[in-house]
DNA sequence: CAAATTATGATATATCATATCATTTCAATA
DNA sequence: TATTGAAATGATATGATATATCATAATTTG
């Protein structure tokens, strides 16, 4: 959501791609950048549209589920569940290995900010839910709020 | 989802909604008891069918989602915003007041787990996020993995 | 270039959710 | 107790999200 510069992701994205031997195809390529532009998540409907603004081109639903099913794989795209949306990663271009990803969901603006929660509080939030007997996946948080702007708003 | 005594519980859940003033018809008890019933949790066309079973009487998927929103609202029932579905509140019958409420969900066998992760950490979370100058609604947490169970069956 | 694999398209349908207006039920109170 | 107003529920339509499946196209590889 934070202003990146998208052609240095793109390039950081085909790289990473390229090293685990999988194709950034041109269409997918269309879908991360669309999302890259996006002021906020989108719905894979959302997606189909704005895929059709950018491309002039027509795209199967089906096929943007597809691609966004590719991009999540290669953690360059994250499935917001609590509001069936998607993002593109944050941390793309960032050279240091992907850590779960935080989410920080604006109930007014929809704005996402993607955080690092401190470690510590992942690794004591991972230790209290062992003592559930419980094998964490990958602890994904999606909190919703307000985000600065409109806390001040308000 | 552990074993609850169901009746405790539905005279807890009407002493609540008495207290608040609030009416607990019998079409919600009967949504509520059927999620009390089920061994996991259940989007709301599956609770109109278990309705159906348990009562022989149809009722339209539109009033389960109002009664479900009735009960979510009286803190008997959560979402899992994950998901898709519906859960009753484990904590109905406890004396003590409703904190957020925290899930373990299953990705095996769905079954959730509802727990009380400690206060400190939720305090720690919310002041990580704080940092962030983002405020908190609520900080349900869902966190996907393996139960006891399945842990070691696999 | 042929075969195999991967990606995408097309179509249908399942699943989840809300909007809106009509009807029924229930409780307050005149 | 009859009236009435509010709350609850029903009925209908439709929107939004997602997956299944089979067909076709593009790309890689031997």
């Amino acid at each position: 959501m934070a202003k990146v510069d998208t052609n240095k992701v793109m390039q950081q994205a085909e790289r990473s791609c390229v090293e685990h031997g999988v194709r950034l195809t041109s269409k997918r390529k269309h879908i991360l950048e669309v999302l890259l532009n996006a002021q906020a998540p989108r719905s894979a409907y959302e997606i189909a549209d704005l895929y059709r603004q950018k491309t002039e081109e027509n795209i199967p639903v089906m096929s943007v589920y597809r691609m966004l099913d590719f991009l999540m794989q290669n953690s360059l795209v994250h499935k917001l569940a609590s509001n069936n949306k998607f993002i593109a990663c944050a941390h793309i271009a960032c050279s240091h290995s992907h850590q779960t990803p935080q989410f920080l969901i604006c109930d007014n603006c929809q704005q996402v900010r993607e955080i690092g929660v401190d470690k510590q509080l992942i690794h004591a939030l991972e230790e209290s839910i062992e003592h559930n007997h419980f094998q964490l996946n990958s602890p994904q948080l999606e909190l919703h709020g307000l985000c600065e702007t409109c806390q001040q708003d308000s």
